[in-house]
Formats: structure tokens, sequence, C-alpha cells
DNA sequence: GCGTATCTGTACCGATCGGTATAAGTCAGA
DNA sequence: TCTGACTTATACCGATCGGTACAGATACGC
């Protein structure tokens, strides 16, 4: 057995390297020199570079359900929940500037190539959705969002707006843009009669 | 000078192959098999596999903006054009059917590695934002469009949901889902005081 | 101090990458 | 039919890929 490497650590490594450069575009080489240890202990302690991949991914998944989860919870109502999580999403700035969403990078990049990352991508979507979806029921059970939608067509299109701005954040769309697209997406949440809370 | 290669039928299919497999995911092998000429032919008509990867993306950013363009203006009226043209983009089917937008691949795979990549995507997604806003100011002054809110944030937020469907699809969201986010999506151009057009 | 077991890192594997030199083939003009 | 210009395709280049065999270093029991 080789080294015994602080797995969480590692993988946060190999996370950010993957993030930076993609699947193809990241070497061995890139790997070994940023965790710091040699080849046979990375086949050692991974398997394989597929293998390694596939771990961060699942990290990756973690990583972006426990915070959207906890931005949603710490808001007062379900409403400003969604509001400051699409916001802070939408805009640009910490971990995921410019670097686009590892989920969907990954998708794009070896789309049906690699049918376990693809399943693993489908599913942090699924969940990302579902926590999206329970938040907007307690939004309609309060009054603050629309209910003439169902809340998993508003789930998923709460995402399909945080996924694009994904998407142009990589194009250098200008941050104030950006930031009237959120507000624009979530003036849908609006109950009918009412207009955007701003 | 190596075979006279017809040029469009080559782009075309050398856009097909790097849109469905990625620049590093696109082999010269492939690239030759396909195309249906050898390596040296290929290098005597494109210079390099970057250069031709280059050309494909331009050859892609006139395809959409025609296509776009094309779509919008047989409309009766701007909204109607807008309309089907966003229910169109955000559904799947036709030649992009689960390969998503080449422009976004391409800027995802290729990151801040390939500056000249980079620009033309930015110059794609700025063209089309640029020819919604021109259908939108349209729809404003016919007053099918709400005025509000400027045509400029308003076409940046259509780009924006339409990228993102355009992810969603690479995941297998369900048709039914993503024509239900088009609708909702669609319904943020009304006018205040009018209700969806659904 | 010595033998032994364990782990690390070097050095290498075959395969494949993008790219090219060069030989083989093709066709026009006489 | 022969010559010569030009296009084709083969065969190869060094570099790099993911992955591994193996020898050298290290720590520990006695």
């Amino acid at each position: 057995m080789a080294r015994k490497i602080e797995r969480e650590e590692a993988l946060d490594r190999a996370l950010t390297l993957f993030w930076d450069h993609g699947y193809r575009g990241t070497s061995m080489d890139m790997l070994t020199s940023t965790l710091g240890v040699e080849k046979p202990s990375v086949y050692a302690s991974f398997g394989s570079k597929q293998k390694l991949y596939l771990e961060t991914l699942l990290q990756y998944r973690q990583l972006v359900l426990d915070s959207v989860q906890g931005m949603l919870d710490e808001a007062p109502d379900a409403r400003a929940g969604l509001d400051s999580t699409i916001r802070k999403l939408m805009a640009r700035g910490g971990r995921t500037e410019r670097k686009g969403c590892f989920a969907t990078n990954s998708a794009l990049e070896l789309g049906d190539e690699d049918p376990e990352a693809q399943a693993i991508v489908r599913d942090t979507f699924a969940a990302l959705t579902t926590v999206f979806r329970k938040t907007i029921q307690r939004g309609q059970a309060e009054g603050t969002v629309r209910s003439d939608w169902s809340a998993d067509v508003l789930a998923q299109y709460l995402v399909n707006g945080i996924e694009g701005a994904r998407i142009m954040e990589r194009t250098k769309a200008s941050n104030r843009a950006m930031d009237q697209v959120a507000a624009l997406t979530l003036s849908i949440l609006d109950p009918p009669n009412q207009t955007s809370r701003g």
C-alpha cells in the first residue's frame, strides 16, 4: 500500500484541477505534482484516473448540495432563501468563479463517453432540483411563491437559469447584467397578483 | 497543394465531429477518416487541427445566427417570433439534439487555454444577444413585450435561458418539463398588466 | 548491528497524440 | 509511350498519454 494520502485533501485538490482543466486536460503528471505524491500512490489510493475523477464528481455533488441547502435554510423564510440563493448562484465570485459548474463541464466534455460520470451528473441535477422544489413548496404554502405552476416546473426553471448563468460567466458577461437577469428570473416566482419584490 | 477538399462539406463534417467529441476528444485520425482525405491534405487545407477547429467555430456561429434570425423573421410579429424561436431552441430535436451548444461546449472545454476560441465564443453570444435585442425592441414598440426592462437585459435573459436548456438536455431532462420551462421563460416578456399568452 | 517487511519514487511500458518527410501514384502534353 | 509536374497516401517523427515493474530507501523486530 502506498502512502496514506489524506483523502479529503487530495480529492479537494484533484477536484480543483479537473475543474480548471477538464478531464482530458488534466494529466497524471499534473495530478501527482499537485497532490504531492507520486503516481503509484495515486493508483494505490484511487485505482485509476477515471475513478479518481468520479470521486471528485461525487465530492462536488455533496459540496453543491450542502452549500445550496445551507443558503436556502439560513434565510428567515422560503422566499427570502430562494431570492438570496439564486442571486448568489447567478452572480460570480466564490470558488466557482470563471470555472462554471463542474457537473456541467463534465457532462459536456465527456458526453455519452462515460456513462458513470453521466449518471452522477444527472443525479446531481436531480438532487439539486429536489432541494429547490422543497423550498418552493414551502414558499407556496407561505403564499410567497406562485401556486399556478407546479413546484417541480418552477424548480426546473430555476436550475435551468442557474446553469445558464454558469455558462454566461464563462463568456465574460458583465456582473451587472447578470444581477438583472437574476432579478428577472426570480420575478417569475411572484404570485400572479403581485409585482416583483425586487 | 493537396487535394482540393470541398471546404464547406469538410468544415461541416469536422464541425459535427468536434461537436460530438469535443476538441481533445477528436483525433486527427477520426478527422481524416470522416473527411475522407488523409492528414497531409487536411494540413494543406487548414494548417492545423486548432485552425480547423476555429474555422468550425466560425461556421457554427454563422449557422446559429442565420438560423435564429430566420426563425425570428418568419413570424407575423416580433412577439410571435420570440415565442416560437425560444420554444424551438429550448426544446430538443434538430441538429443540436443531445449535443448542447457547440459554442458553450468549446467555452467549457478549452476555458482560458485557447484565447482565440474564447474570443469567437464570446462574439457568438454577443451577436446572438444582439439579434434577440433587436426583435425585443420591435416587440416593445408593438406593445407585445414589456418595456419596464431594457431590451438588453431581456435579451441577455433569453440567451441565459437558452444556454441553460442546452445544458439540461444533456442531462436527459424530459421534453415535457423543458416545454414548460420555455413557457415560463417566455412569460417574463409579457407586459405587466397582461397574463401569459401561453 | 542485522535481517526483514513495507513503502516510495524512478524509470519504463505500449499506445496514441499532432504533425511531416517522402515515396507512390496520377494525369497532361507531346 | 515517355516525361515531368503535381497530388496522394504511407510511414514515420518526437512528445506525451495512462499505467506499472522494480529497485532503492526507510522503519521496525530482534
